[in-house]
DNA sequence: GCCCAGAGTGAATCTCAGC
DNA sequence: TGCTGAGATTCACTCTGGG
């Protein structure tokens, strides 16, 4: 990726700028696409004010004298041709997020699913603070829909920080349901005549959360709708890089002004918490080259009653009613067990002073002195 | 419409058998489609117990072998025909519920605006106990979608009891986000081998909600994919009528013999609240007035282990090691659990048939029947 | 009868490095 | 590219059986 492209925000279209990034140069897209909202006429609250509704230009898709099917048509088409130039940019392990609600997040699943994205996730933003319903024709629309989807179905390996994403849950995993507060008060951006910059800011608490998910520190995350660079702030203070297009030269302008008062946080902040693939492997052996394990010792499981006998090489012994067993230790907890599969860093245990540890427990003293 | 498809499950295929219904002559649809899950092989929980997939024939669209994109095809096509069967049976004001997951519901989304239905919301179903993610490889996928939509976008007049859902959840707009437990336990229909009769049965919860929502005592519901019958259950119950439509005999059995033991409700009680009324709150007290509960009766909790006697003032009494405790159903909930508060309407239960149901219940009959 | 431990289960697109 | 084997991975709830 070339460096002038890098924590920039690009003016123009973001169909052409994309098709003019490198391939698959990208770890991350995250998407804020207008939503085709096809309002008709101005909505009144109860007391008869003016909804500041969404009524700009770039949400407009078609002739509104036209029929509906026209404006899908096209705003099909729109949609297939940046997810189209969005997808060659990224990295084939990166990972495509896209923000919708009901008048277009299902043109924009079925247009992922039919290009060969892989949808991992659909995610609901839950509103705390939702506008109520002032017409009592329909129930509060109080959610916002993600999706989240790989390049395509054969990248198995796309970044998800899993244990991140259970810390930020009180430890339990994180759903695909999310209460998050709308973009109100101080982080509002606003105007010099005090009104909001952009009618559908998101608020960083949103961004925060699917960039932690899915991305690393300094990896280069694209937003092909920037607008006031909401994108680009979270990016910027949690360690990442990130690409910004707009079209709009003004909220051009109020982003980069917005994200140069951001002060990246620590590095050592910013990283996800390491996951236990990411540890180095220690083969068995090891233990017993180091000593802290000696051929011969009798292993067993947490309650004691099966067991199994430590070999120098490495491997363990055993026999049951089944015959004997000779093996990894995962294979023999695995046959001891008559189950298909067993880890036997932790079904594996010695006795220690009169109390019962797993053997992952040296893997550990191994892990701290290498 | 015929009486003699009222209130019957035929069985066969549904787009044919909707076709043979005359046009325009439900008010309400509720569709449970196969999902088209493509799964891989089989998973494992951590303790080695296998997941009981979704593996029938039904949910299957192509060969595996072939790509993906067939199998969206095939699904498609599929989706669009029994759309199209649906919207001719739907009388012009009727609406339509389809419920999904992230694996079908975009294609079912798009195929409904191309088909000229008007979106009208859509909504969360969050569950409260989903299934983990056994691999840490995504979010727990803890939530399906429904669409709620209309015949078309003229079609002004559809029935939604704005005010009976405002009731239903505490006074406030009913929102599109809906936290309901899985249909398990008692409720969920079992083999004489034990196992669950239907792999996919929704919650009674679900429907009452939806049907509640939509549709009037008297209006006829149709549902194309009827499985062991909840559709026909809850509006049996709730005094509409239904029709049910299902390839499957044995699936068809079931649901005969399970709606013939439901017990409609009185009219009054099913009745949606009339709009444009200020209802206050619903005292304990009043659900003893009105006979749904006779003083002495013995609440319990959920899980049986508490108990409190209710008296003809609408309090509460009951003893623990503490001492007497005599109060508001809030006091000696909170009182016995040690508690600081205690929503008494969900925390106490009575016992209904053989199942236990929580008061608030009653207190929804109340509501609905005021 | 009560309490507690343990087993069971739900629409799930569920691993990955190394050879 | 495919195959092998290490080894990482679960939440809320219900039901059953033993003490």
């Amino acid at each position: 990726m070339p460096v002038d492209n890098i924590d920039r925000v690009l003016v123009g279209d973001c169909i052409e700028l994309m098709q003019s990034l490198p391939e698959a140069s990208v770890d991350m897209v995250f998407a804020d696409p207008p939503y085709n909202l096809q309002l008709g006429g101005d909505l009144l609250r109860p007391d008869n004010s003016k909804v500041d509704a969404v009524d700009d230009d770039w949400d407009k898709f078609g002739d509104p004298s036209e029929s509906v099917g026209a404006s899908f048509a096209l705003y099909d088409k729109f949609t297939r041709a940046w997810l189209a130039a969005a997808r060659r940019a990224l990295k084939p392990e990166g990972t495509l997020w896209v923000i919708g609600s009901y008048h277009n997040i299902f043109r924009i699943g079925t247009a992922l699913q039919d290009q060969g994205f892989w949808l991992l996730n659909d995610i609901v933003w839950r509103k705390s603070n939702p506008m109520p319903n002032f017409r009592g024709k329909r129930f509060t629309n109080a959610h916002e829909t993600l999706i989240w989807a790989a390049r395509d179905k054969a990248a198995k390996r796309y970044t998800f920080n899993y244990d991140s994403m259970k810390e930020l849950n009180e430890g339990t995993q994180m759903r695909s349901d999310w209460l998050l507060p709308l973009c109100t008060g101080g982080e509002r951006l606003k105007g010099e005549d005090g009104k909001k910059a952009h009618p559908t800011q998101k608020p960083e608490s949103l961004l925060f959360r699917c960039i932690m998910a899915a991305s690393n520190p300094g990896d280069v995350i694209l937003d092909p709708f920037f607008g006031t660079g909401t994108t680009g702030a979270v990016a910027r203070r949690l360690g990442r890089r990130f690409i910004g297009l707009e079209r709009d030269p003004d909220y051009a302008a109020i982003a980069r002004k917005r994200i140069a008062q951001i002060e990246p946080l620590a590095a050592e902040d910013v990283t996800p918490k390491p996951s236990k693939r990411a540890e180095p492997r220690i083969p068995f052996g090891v233990l017993i080259e180091a000593g802290l394990l000696q051929p011969g010792t009798v292993l067993s499981d947490q309650s004691g009653r099966l067991h199994a006998r430590v070999r120098a090489d490495g491997t363990l012994s055993a026999s049951n009613a089944m015959g004997d067993h000779r093996g990894s230790i995962h294979q023999v907890g695995a046959a001891l067990q008559g189950a298909p599969a067993c880890n036997g860093w932790t079904f594996w245990h010695i006795d220690v002073a009169g109390s019962r540890r797993p053997i992952d427990h040296l893997r550990q003293q191994v892990r701290s002195g290498l």
